[in-house]
DNA sequence: TTTGAAGTACGAAATAATTCGTATATATTT
DNA sequence: AAATATATACGAATTATTTCGTACTTCAAA
């Protein structure tokens, strides 16, 4: 029923999340290394929030070495996914269009950019065709 | 400097401008029986968060009458566009175009909607001709 | 084999956000 | 005019999140 989350991360736990993501597994040294690019954070503050994190079982870990070592407890594809609704409902009343609109006006997107997202959007209307108006 | 923003409202702040912008300017028990639709929630709690708002000067609110009526303090469309690029900053890592292609990859988007996003889509293309890869 | 560098555990302080009780004022009803 | 209903104000309790100090352990170097 957990489907794996329900779990909704704090920005702190996001910002930790992405490195282990982007990095792979990792040492808390590691994680913290990464946090301090970008904001001073105690050591001991990245692995009190990693403790906290492994409860949750948005992250696990093998103990096997002294050091340990934390895996992602939840995959990235889906909770982005799960934010993202979430944020498209909080902020834009549920609706994709508005976001997308928004999204693309706002930001310099490519052109191979644009192309991938014209592609997807004939998908779309190909796999939808008489649906919802 | 401060363009108007920086304040960024709370998940609660942020459900009392939705019913404000989308309503008009309202009432605190307005607001109240609207966000009861959805969660049961004292009226004095709202009260507080309005009050609270209104020292960020994310609501203004006219005192002539004994009940107030408080108006949104920020625009709509600007603050939609902030909270964008921080949540397409902080899940996204800044990649409009992933946050695109999933919105419109798990969301039921009409014909119409679809025909909007092409229109957007040739503008930019037009508009942006020899611009990032 | 001592010293110190690098780890983990964990309670608890500091902050932020939310919720609510109580006092008080003003209308409205009876 | 009393009683009742509806407002605002605001302190303070509660809950959530973040930060950090301290104790203890293990490994490595001197």
């Amino acid at each position: 029923m957990n489907k794996q989350g329900r779990i909704k991360p704090t920005q702190s736990e996001l910002e930790i999340l992405q490195i282990i993501w982007d990095n792979g597994p990792s040492t808390v040294r590691f994680v913290n290394d990464k946090l301090n690019e970008r904001k001073k954070t105690g050591y001991t503050t990245t692995l009190k929030l990693m403790q906290i994190m492994l409860e949750k079982k948005l992250l696990s870990r093998n103990e096997k070495s002294r050091i340990h070592i934390y895996h992602p407890g939840v995959q990235k594809e889906a909770m982005q996914n799960e934010l993202l609704d979430r944020f498209m409902e909080n902020t834009f009343s549920g609706s994709a269009h508005k976001l997308v609109m928004k999204a693309l006006g706002n930001h310099k997107t490519s052109r191979t950019e644009l192309e991938e997202i014209k592609k997807l959007i004939k998908e779309l209307e190909k796999n939808n065709d008489g649906a919802a108006e």
